[in-house]
RNA sequence: GGCGCUGUGGCCGAGUGGCUUAGGCACAGGUUUGCAAAACCUGGUACGCGGGUUCGAUUCCCGCCGGCGCCUCCA
C-alpha cells in the first residue's frame, strides 16, 4: 500500500519512499519548556504521532525523534524566555501552585525548564504521544548538545556558509545558500520586497544580508551562557533541530520532518539553510509534513481573549467547566485533518466522548468474550484495509473513523477476530490503551458508589422517588448511571 | 503587497464529473423503560456567488466574495 503524503517542500501530494526499505528516520519540533504545553502544540504533536504509528501499521520501523527547546532564546525588547518563566515560576510559588519542592530555585534556569519538561511529559504520556514514553533517548534537550551546536556552525564557517560580524555576532549567510526560500517561498528578492520597515534597526546594519540570521550570539549577561569559540554565549534557535536531527537519526538527509505550519518560516527554512550548509547535501529532509493551526470556538487561540488552553487546563475542567479524560482530548485533537483548521469546541468534545465511550465499551465486551485471545490477521481484512487505505491517502483520518465506527456497532459473529481488528486499528487511533489514571484520586467516588447503592436499594422497594432523587445525586456530581435488566446500577464516570 | 491553505445539510466533517454519492453529533419517529438515560432501528435536509468547459459539475477552468496561516517570537 503506498501512502500519499503533502510535503510543503513541494507543495504536492507525492507518494511516501524511505530513503533505507523498511526504515522511516523522522523528526518533529517540539516544545519550549518555559511554560505549560498548550491544546495547539498538542494537536501538532499528536498529528506526528498519528502519522509515525500509520507508519508503524505500514511495517515501517519508524526512528521518531523531538527535541525540547530548553533555551531561553532572547526574544524583541531583551527579554529572555527564561527570566519571564522565572518571574512567573515566583509568583506561582508563593501562591502555592507549584508543589513544595518542585523548583527550589526559580532563578536556576534549568530547575524550571525540568519541572515544565516533567510536565510535558507527563501531560504527552496522559494524551498517549508514543514518544513521549522514549524520553530521554529520542527526546533530547537543547542544552545537551550545544557542543554539537558549536561544531556545526565551525563547519558552517569553514565551508563559508556563516561568517562573524563585527559585534562578534555569527551569522549564517543565505546568500551563500542558493535555495533559501525554497520551502516557504520566501526568496531573498521576496524578502526583500517585502520587509518595509521591520527589518531596519541597528542590528541589521551588521549583517551583510536582512535576512541573515544568528548562530551564535556571545553574551555575558543572558540567563543560559556557554563558553565558545565565538566568546560565552548562546546558541541561535534554529540550529538546535540541524544538530540533534542528525546526531540522533544519524543521517545528514532523514525522511521526515513534521512541525506545526508557522515553523515553515522562518525556523525550518534555516534548518535546511544549516543542515545543508554543513554537510553538502542536496536536501535535509525529503518531506515536510506541517499541521495546521487549531482555532478555539472559532476564534484565535490567544491569551487576551482567555480561550488559552493548556492540556490541563482541558484535564482538570478549567477549559470546558467539566473534566476531560485524556483519551476524549487525544481524539478530539486528531480527528480531524491535519492539514484543515481545526475548530475546538466544547461540543466537539462532548461530540468525541461519545465515540471514545463507544469504543471503550467496545474493547471491553471483546475482552471479556474472548478472554483476549485475538485471532491473526492483516491488512488484508476488509475493514482493515478500508482503514489504511483511507489513512494512506495523506492520513485522511475522518475518512478512516467511518470505516470504523460504523462497524463498531455491527454483529461480532467471530469476536478473535474482530479484537485483531480492533487492536490493529487502536494502534493507530491510541485511544483505548489511554487508562483512566485520573478517576481513581476521586474523592467523592465513595459517596457517588453510595447514592448507587441508595438507589438500587429504592427501586427493589419501586420507591421512584426515592431512586429518582439519588439519581439526580449522581448525575450532579459529574457521574452516569446506566440501568441494568437484573436491578442493578452501573455508575462511569463521565468522560467530557 | 508576496507565499500557501480553505468555503459541503442545524453543527462537525469526508468524498466524487453522472451510479440509492461517507461518518459523527443534534433533531424527529419507533423498540425498550416506572419515568428518564443508555442501547438498538428508521428518517430528512448540502455542496459560498457569478461565468465558462461538458451531453452532464458540488467535483475541472476563470473571476468575485468570505475564512485562516506565514512573511517578526510562536505548534
Amino acid at each position: 500500500m503506498s501512502l500519499q503524503l503533502y510535503n510543503s517542500l513541494t507543495n504536492q501530494m507525492e507518494t511516501f519512499e524511505s530513503l533505507e526499505p523498511g526504515v522511516v528516520r523522522m523528526y518533529s519540533c517540539g516544545p519550549t519548556v518555559y511554560d505549560f504545553a498548550h491544546i495547539g502544540n498538542f494537536r501538532s504533536f499528536l498529528f506526528g504521532d498519528l502519522l509515525r504509528r500509520t507508519l508503524e501499521l505500514f511495517d515501517y520501523q519508524v526512528h521518531h525523534v523531538m527535541n525540547i527547546t530548553d533555551v531561553g532564546h532572547m526574544v524583541e525588547g531583551e527579554t529572555d524566555k527564561m527570566s519571564e518563566a522565572a518571574n512567573r515560576m515566583k509568583v506561582n510559588k508563593k501562591s502555592g501552585r507549584v508543589p513544595e519542592g518542585a523548583v527550589e530555585d526559580p532563578n536556576d534556569p534549568y530547575q524550571i525548564a525540568d519541572y515544565y519538561t516533567n510536565a510535558f511529559l507527563e501531560d504527552a504520556r496522559k494524551l498517549g504521544y508514543k514518544i513521549a514514553s522514549e524520553y530521554p533517548e529520542n527526546v533530547p534537550k537543547a542544552t545537551d548538545h550545544i557542543e554539537g551546536m558549536q561544531g556545526m556552525i565551525k563547519r558552517l564557517i569553514e565551508r563559508d556558509h556563516a561568517y562573524v560580524a563585527e559585534d562578534g555576532v555569527v551569522y549564517f549567510s543565505v546568500e551563500s545558500f542558493p535555495k533559501y526560500g525554497e520551502l516557504s517561498g520566501n526568496t531573498l528578492e521576496k524578502l526583500q520586497s517585502g520587509a518595509g520597515g521591520r527589518v531596519s534597526d541597528e542590528n541589521q546594519s551588521r549583517k551583510r544580508h536582512p535576512a541573515d540570521f544568528m548562530l551564535w550570539k556571545p553574551d555575558q549577561h543572558h540567563v543560559m551562557k556557554w563558553d565558545s569559540p565565538w566568546g560565552v554565549g548562546y546558541p541561535g534557535w534554529h540550529i538546535e533541530c540541524s544538530v540533534m536531527a542528525s546526531e540522533l537519526l544519524g543521517r545528514d538527509v532523514i525522511d521526515i520532518h513534521t512541525g506545526g505550519e508557522d515553523l515553515i518560516f522562518p525556523h525550518h527554512e534555516c534548518e535546511i539553510a544549516q543542515s545543508c550548509g554543513a554537510s553538502g547535501a542536496e536536501s535535509f529532509a525529503r518531506y515536510w509534513i506541517h499541521a495546521r493551526f487549531l482555532m478555539v470556538e472559532g476564534e484565535k487561540m490567544s491569551k487576551s481573549k482567555g480561550n488559552f488552553f493548556t492540556a490541563r487546563d482541558v484535564f482538570n475542567g478549567d477549559a470546558t467547566g467539566s473534566e476531560v479524560h485524556p483519551a476524549v482530548l487525544r481524539y478530539e485533537l486528531i480527528k480531524s485533518h491535519y492539514r484543515a483548521n481545526m475548530n475546538f469546541t466544547k461540543k466537539g468534545l462532548e461530540d468525541s466522548s461519545g465515540v471514545v465511550k463507544r469504543m471503550l465499551d467496545f474493547e471491553a465486551r471483546l475482552e471479556q468474550e474472548t478472554g483476549g485471545q485475538a485471532a491473526e490477521v492483516d491488512l488484508s481484512h476488509p475493514v482493515l484495509s478500508k482503514f489504511a487505505a483511507a489513512l494512506s491517502s495523506d492520513l485522511n483520518i475522518s475518512e478512516a473513523l467511518a470505516v470504523v465506527i460504523p462497524w463498531l456497532r455491527q454483529e461480532h459473529r467471530d469476536p478473535r477476530e474482530s479484537l485483531a481488528v480492533w487492536r490493529a486499528v487502536n494502534s493507530v487511533l491510541g485511544i483505548t490503551d489511554i487508562t483512566e489514571e485520573s478517576a481513581g484520586g476521586d474523592p467523592i467516588f465513595d459517596q457517588v458508589q453510595q447514592w448507587g447503592e441508595e438507589m438500587k436499594e429504592a427501586r427493589s422497594r419501586k420507591d421512584w422517588d426515592a431512586s429518582d432523587a439519588a439519581r439526580q445525586k449522581i448525575i450532579d456530581a459529574g457521574y452516569e448511571v446506566q440501568m441494568v435488566k437484573d436491578g442493578g446500577v452501573v455508575i462511569t464516570k463521565s468522560l467530557a
